[in-house]
DNA sequence: ATAAAAAATCGACCGTGGTCGCTTTTTTGT
DNA sequence: ACAAAAAAGCGACCACGGTCGATTTTTTAT
């Protein structure tokens, strides 16, 4: 037979992850060791690189658990029908809280998700792929109800908002704003400008 | 007196420097150590931590000489009465040439430009503010030409067309294009949405 | 000119992420 | 059932980024 072996690297796998859920969440990422890790997993240090290329990617992996958690979260607060802006407003700054909760976390999984090295690249797409399907599904409704135009490709709408929300966490990151409420604002006014265009031609009333 | 002090300083900093340079170019940031630095500079390993907080601070001091030529360069070949479409991407295709270069070298600069630690900030934004400065300078122009709505914030626009920028070089990295042109196609779109808007209620015509 | 204070320099040292070659466990083929 | 092959596991080891305490050089004050 052969089931065995997937077996025990199934536990493996898991007490691995568990050992990063518990040693991330007490005391950071930066400060526990793949040492540390490899000790509370019960396995040798090796093993972990048999299973993650490095240790960005044991965090990615762990992110992946924290996101889905924090987008299933978000579904259920969120309404479908309110207007579009409102409802990016909403998904981005739950990111963002969710994102920088923790200052180290949220910008190494920013890095890693933005510019991802090639070891990891794998990783960071399904992370990057979520938020998208997530953007995607707002703005084909929002599409249905005519709030946006359809004429343009999803993904480049898509990829256009999410821009605006990591340049807008980039500029925290670079300590341009202060605090979430400029953070809204910031954001507020970028959606704005890009639903309403940059191009003096097209402006004219932004009411109902 | 007291000019020696600050003589040697900047004697200490210039060879660092050198040897950062050259040792960069040749071997590339990653391949590249710091204690081999201190050796070819002829100083301590220490004496460099006294000028720099990290590696990754000398990294960004030595982008900046090599941007600064970049700079120079797309100023000098670029029209500055060209339509503001054009030249945002003349800019923005020369910095993503400039900086994918060198694969590793441009996301090492982009991490720590866009989401810098705290240590880099400063430095960091040296670099963010000259990109910045030199958007500003082309919109600026394109407001007084009309080619730009003059009722919004100047670093809002900016951000904005920046953002556009950096989410093209992250799914460069994401491995989402393969060349050149499909990153030029793929600016192109981005820039003119935002130029028209997404909004349905604004798009009509983008003739004269 | 000289001594005390301040600043700069140094390399030995530390903890860490990641690798290498060897050992143990599981699978496959007969 | 057994041997050969393949996969998974291991910890000693390495190279690197960064720190520390002691040492040297420069400045300041008298």
């Amino acid at each position: 037979m052969s089931g065995l072996r997937e077996i025990k690297k199934k536990k493996t796998r898991r007490a691995i992850m568990d050992a990063a859920i518990k040693l991330f969440s007490e005391k950071g990422f930066e400060n526990t060791s793949v040492d540390e890790l490899a000790k509370t997993a019960g396995v040798g240090k090796s093993t972990i690189y048999g299973y993650f290329h490095t240790k960005n990617e044991i965090f990615l992996a762990f992110c992946e658990d924290e996101i889905d958690f924090a987008f299933k979260e978000l579904a259920q607060k969120r309404d479908a029908d309110a207007p579009l802006k409102e409802q990016l407003l909403t998904l981005f700054m739950g990111q963002f809280r969710y994102v920088t909760k923790n200052y180290d976390f949220g910008r190494i999984l920013s890095r890693e998700m933005v510019f991802p090295k090639e070891l990891t690249i794998e990783k960071s797409n399904d992370l990057s792929e979520r938020y998208l399907s997530a953007l995607g599904e707002i703005l084909t409704r929002a599409i249905s109800r005519k709030e946006l135009r359809d004429d343009l490709e999803l993904l480049y709408v898509s990829g256009h908002f999410y821009a605006l929300y990591v340049i807008v966490l980039s500029a925290w990151y670079e300590r341009r704003f202060q605090n979430e409420q400029e953070i809204e604002q910031a954001l507020q006014k970028l959606l704005t400008q890009a639903m309403e265009g940059l191009s003096p031609k097209n402006r004219k009333q932004n009411m109902v």
